[in-house]
DNA sequence: CCAGTAGCCTGCTTGC
DNA sequence: TGCAAGCAGGCTACTG
């Protein structure tokens, strides 16, 4: 599934491949797909026909590409199985094709028309307009309403790791739940908070509020870190018209050290001669993987 | 306001 | 073999 470096890897691909473009012609396949867009499908497609795409943004693993002279943008948000392909119109339609734009050739290049294709099997995802608005924290900075609620991404220029830190001494709840609300960090799954935690030595069901300074730290570089990597792994993929969107970036298959490792030997433990199995736990309606010995427990946890 | 959870979705895997 | 249940999980809306 695309994680927050797969976004990137997208958003890099779009500002190569798509932006500067008017856009020509939208059609709305499944009006699922269009389902944040409070006025609907037809007002969306009306809105965006005519436009032209700016440089794309991103936060966390909401994308957004600002519509050129307008203050408001394309957002889209890629849930469990979304996809943005640049295509040649020709092409033909992927099975789970939801929304096509025409895009016609920008003014500084004489190509041919392209179009830019949401492609969504489960339909979490979805795209929407939406108006931007300045950043609480940073007003030169804008960003769509709808994602202003969302906190700053570990990649982020502007993360601040104190604030977060702090925030997180106040909560009453476990690490990884923490870990996985938008509101505080924004772009860490169930994947990369498992990985993060392992790197950090800490247990999922760790109580926030026992969080230490160096704890926190360690825990936010240990994110920023995996992030960091799996977007030096994926992010080779832009170098093409299609932007490749397919989270198979070789990066899940080589580098995860916790999830998806359940009964296989903790590769730190490892390394110290130790044998420790990862278990993998049932968490909020999905799983969490960890070393029993190197992440032990809490006393107190709050699952 | 905060913590926690149901439900949205499809296709693949597992179990009877 | 066929069908149903289970599983994957980010996010919003909702409840307590």
């Amino acid at each position: 599934m695309p994680e927050l470096p797969e976004v990137e890897v997208v958003r890099r691909g779009l500002e190569r491949w798509a932006a500067g473009r008017p856009v020509s012609a939208v059609e709305v396949l499944d009006v699922r797909s269009t389902r944040r867009h409070g006025a609907g499908p037809d007002d969306f497609a009306a809105r965006l026909a005519g436009s032209r795409l700016a440089v794309p943004e991103r936060r966390g693993k909401y994308l957004w590409i600002p519509l050129a002279g307008e203050d408001s943008a394309l957002v889209a948000h890629l849930g469990m199985s979304g996809q943005l392909l640049v295509n040649d119109p020709a092409d033909p339609a992927p099975r789970h094709l939801r929304i096509r734009l025409l895009l016609e050739p920008g003014e500084d290049d004489a190509d041919r028309s392209r179009e830019l294709r949401f492609v969504d099997q489960r339909i979490f995802g979805g795209l929407f307009l939406d108006r931007l608005v300045p950043a609480d924290d940073l007003p030169g900075q804008l960003l769509p309403a709808s994602v202003a609620h969302i906190g700053r991404d570990p990649l982020d220029p502007a993360f601040d790791p104190e604030a977060v830190h702090l925030r997180l001494r106040g909560r009453r709840t476990g690490l990884k739940r923490a870990l996985l609300d938008q509101s505080l960090v924004s772009g860490i799954g169930n994947i990369y908070a498992d990985e993060a935690l392992w790197r950090a030595r800490l247990h999922y069901a760790r109580p926030t509020d026992t969080i230490n300074r160096t704890e926190s730290a360690r825990l936010l570089a240990a994110v920023h870190e995996v992030m960091e990597e799996a977007l030096a792994q994926g992010g080779t993929s832009f170098d093409s018209l299609y932007v490749n969107v397919n989270g198979e970036s070789g990066y899940f298959d080589r580098s995860l050290d916790a999830y998806g490792r359940a009964g296989l030997p903790c590769r730190r433990c490892a390394a110290e001669g130790r044998v420790s199995l990862i278990v993998r736990r049932p968490f909020m309606n999905r799983s969490s993987s960890y070393c029993p010995r190197c992440q032990p427990v809490p006393r107190r946890a709050r699952w």
